[in-house]
RNA sequence: GGCCCCGUGGUGUAGUGGUUAACAUGCCUGCCUGUCACGCAGGAGAUCGUCGGUUCAAGUCCGAUCGGGGUCGCCA
């Protein structure tokens, strides 16, 4: 019978083990036939090795290896041989050396596996999904894997050198309002209850401050019952972490030093820290976005007061009304075609901006439909203001803030990537600082939090939260890197009577409060140390590297933009019986439920 | 919920409304002792996602539906 543990890894194999017997394990990858000889390609999580057999050196298992197909399960018993001369594969890591089989077992058949597994697949995403555990065979993806182990690995080690403790915290929770649509699961002790898994371990993670825990931090999984991007699935996982007795100056910096390590330790990158630093509003203000991609310029610029006063009454209407107009200079595209433009102005528009006006600065001179608005003293100063040249085309969105600032922030980034400003490689990490705690809800006419209801104000804006509540910013922050938000945190309300004012801003009558969260308030009565923390999005961090603009790439096992489970068949219907022992009914058809 | 894109042998693609749906690769069989995307010869494999409509005739045009993707809303 096979030892397994004497196996060696493939990887592991290279001219210095030349002239040993080893055993190896793992997958056919490829079989090219002879006749009289064969090669085949090994593969297992390490890599690939050439293994040679040759009947002269095996006997009758020669014909066993005239039966292997791909992916059949082998084991292999040889010897390392450094290649001939003439016959080195510089393309394979262990293209020096084969093995020259004299016995070989095969451990399991296999079926022809849907399409090759190979790195440069081009195959329907939902077949890769179907046979995901055939995907995940492939060395892109094991390779992500390896990352994504090292990098919770990183952060394990990290947090114990720095006396953290890691905590579970219930996956059955109460459903609060707030935030994202819960995913529920109907309780069968009691009848017409649910519980909620959580969309992070926030109040618990709180609670174990007040328990005295300190230092706390959890790779937790989280759930949003929200629709899916291609970065954000329905349950996805957090790095989360809370700690006693800090402010931000605290938090900050040792995050930085997280990043540090991971990135040199994951993937041999280099951070430099510490992180620069903008407030929510210069980020808005210049870059139209509360998580800016710094790794190009391009940067917005308002042109409100120059243009309010002039004669192209749609400027200077979104002005007097309030609004704001702005432009992003776009260097070197006076020859971009009208079609093209075209084209940009229905991408301005899916962020409702309502047009797209331009001012292309052309040899011949300038070009653009809204340039008779202006007289030539007015151009000059828009020229002026905007540093545009010759060469130059200016984009001009002009309507509320927000509409402004998401379409030029959206419009900026567009452009980035098709002009290809973007450097391949480049690190920007930079934190956004000075949220604001509130915004209006037009729909459901009351005050939102921006972070969570749990985020403490501002020191110096605490005077504020009755009278211009809007006004008032958060002791909360945002990592950032390259223009995708990594994580964000804040200083938590850690006194009653604050976050009783802050319930009441979100609307919360007292009662509603007291049902909701009475036991975080009635926590807060028995000597609650000032706290704080902040979570990362794991997955996206994985994305970023690893290169993957697809957030599945990195999780074994994800779904798809619908929520289903190709593979496995989830979400699926479930017995009658299951059912009413829930104390619940569907108000599906039960022909629409057989047929699932 | 809105908008956009995709769906043709196992896989990836081609396919002016008109014969037997083409190509590559994979698969199967045979030959082959230095290949590594091995080679050579032969073979099998598709009712074009599904349903309906227009038409003498639909893979192709129209509608619906299902599945997948991107995105806005939603989501921190």
């Amino acid at each position: 019978m096979t030892l397994f543990s004497e196996r060696i890894q493939n990887g592991e194999l290279g001219l210095e083990k030349v002239g040993e017997t080893v055993r190896l394990l793992g997958w056919v990858q490829r079989r090219r036939d002879h006749g009289g000889l064969i090669f085949v390609d090994l593969r297992d999580r390490s890599g690939i090795v050439q293994v040679v057999f040759d009947p002269e050196r095996m006997g009758t298992e020669f014909s066993i290896a005239e039966s292997l197909r791909s992916e059949f399960v082998v084991s292999i018993q040889g010897q390392v041989i450094a290649r001939p001369e003439g016959m080195i594969n510089p393309n394979l890591v262990t293209g020096k050396i084969e093995i020259v089989a004299y016995s070989l077992e095969v451990l399991n058949g296999a079926k022809t596996p849907p399409y090759y597994l190979v790195d440069q697949v081009d195959v329907d995403e939902t077949v890769r999904l179907k046979y995901r555990y055939l995907d995940l065979r492939r060395p892109e993806m094991q390779n992500v894997f390896k990352i994504r182990h090292r990098v919770t690995q990183i952060m394990r080690n990290f947090f114990d050198s720095q006396d953290f403790y890691e905590i579970e915290t219930p996956m059955l929770n109460k459903s609060t309002p707030e935030g994202a649509r819960d995913y529920l699961v109907p309780s069968r002790v009691h009848p017409g209850e649910f519980y909620a898994l959580p969309q992070s371990p926030q109040l618990y993670k709180q609670l174990l401050m007040v328990g005295g825990m300190e230092k706390y931090f959890q790779i937790a999984r989280c759930f949003r019952d929200e629709d899916l991007r291609a970065d954000r699935q329905p349950e996805f996982t957090q790095l989360d972490v809370e700690m006693s007795f800090v402010e931000v100056e605290d938090i900050l910096p040792m995050m930085e030093k997280l990043m540090v390590k991971i990135f040199a330790e994951a993937v041999g990158k280099e951070v430099s820290i510490p992180f620069p630093r903008l407030t929510y509003k210069e980020a808005m203000d210049r870059y139209g976005s509360d998580k800016p991609d710094t790794r190009f310029g391009m940067e917005l610029i308002d042109v409100g007061d120059l243009v309010g006063k002039s004669g192209f009454k749609v400027f200077a209407n979104v002005v007097a009304g309030g609004g704001s107009v702005k432009c992003i200079c776009a260097k070197g595209c006076a020859g971009m075609p009208r079609r093209e433009i075209d084209d940009l102005a229905k991408f301005v528009s899916t962020y409702r901006a309502k047009g797209l006006a331009w001012i292309v600065m052309a040899e011949e001179g300038i070009k653009s439909p809204i340039a008779k608005f202006f007289t030539e003293e007015e151009m000059a100063a828009l020229i002026d203001l905007t540093r545009a040249e010759t060469g130059d085309i200016l984009f001009f969105v002009a309507d509320t803030y927000a509409v402004v600032s998401d379409a030029l922030g959206h419009l900026r980034l567009e452009l980035a990537k098709r002009l290809g400003l973007i450097e391949e490689g480049s690190l920007e990490f930079l934190w956004v600082t000075e949220f604001p705690l509130l915004e209006y809800d037009d729909e459901q006419k009351r005050h939102i939090a921006i972070h969570h209801p749990f985020t403490a104000p501002m020191d110096e804006d605490l005077q504020l939260l009755e009278s211009e509540p809007l006004k008032v910013r958060a002791k909360a922050y945002d990592m950032v890197l390259n223009g995708t938000e990594l994580g964000g945190g804040s200083i938590r309300i850690h006194r009653r009577e604050v976050q009783e004012q802050l319930f009441k801003l979100l609307g919360f009558s007292e009662e509603e409060a007291v049902a909701q969260f009475g036991f975080l308030m009635e926590a807060f009565e028995y000597g609650t140390p000032p706290h704080g923390g902040i979570a990362f999005g794991l997955d996206r961090m994985i994305m970023l590297l690893t290169g993957k603009d697809n957030i599945r790439d990195v999780i074994a096992f994800p779904k798809t933009q619908s929520a289903s489970d190709l593979m496995a068949h989830a979400p699926s219907p479930v017995a009658d019986k299951q059912i009413k022992e829930l104390h619940i009914r569907t108000n599906i058809e039960e022909s629409v439920a057989d047929k699932k």
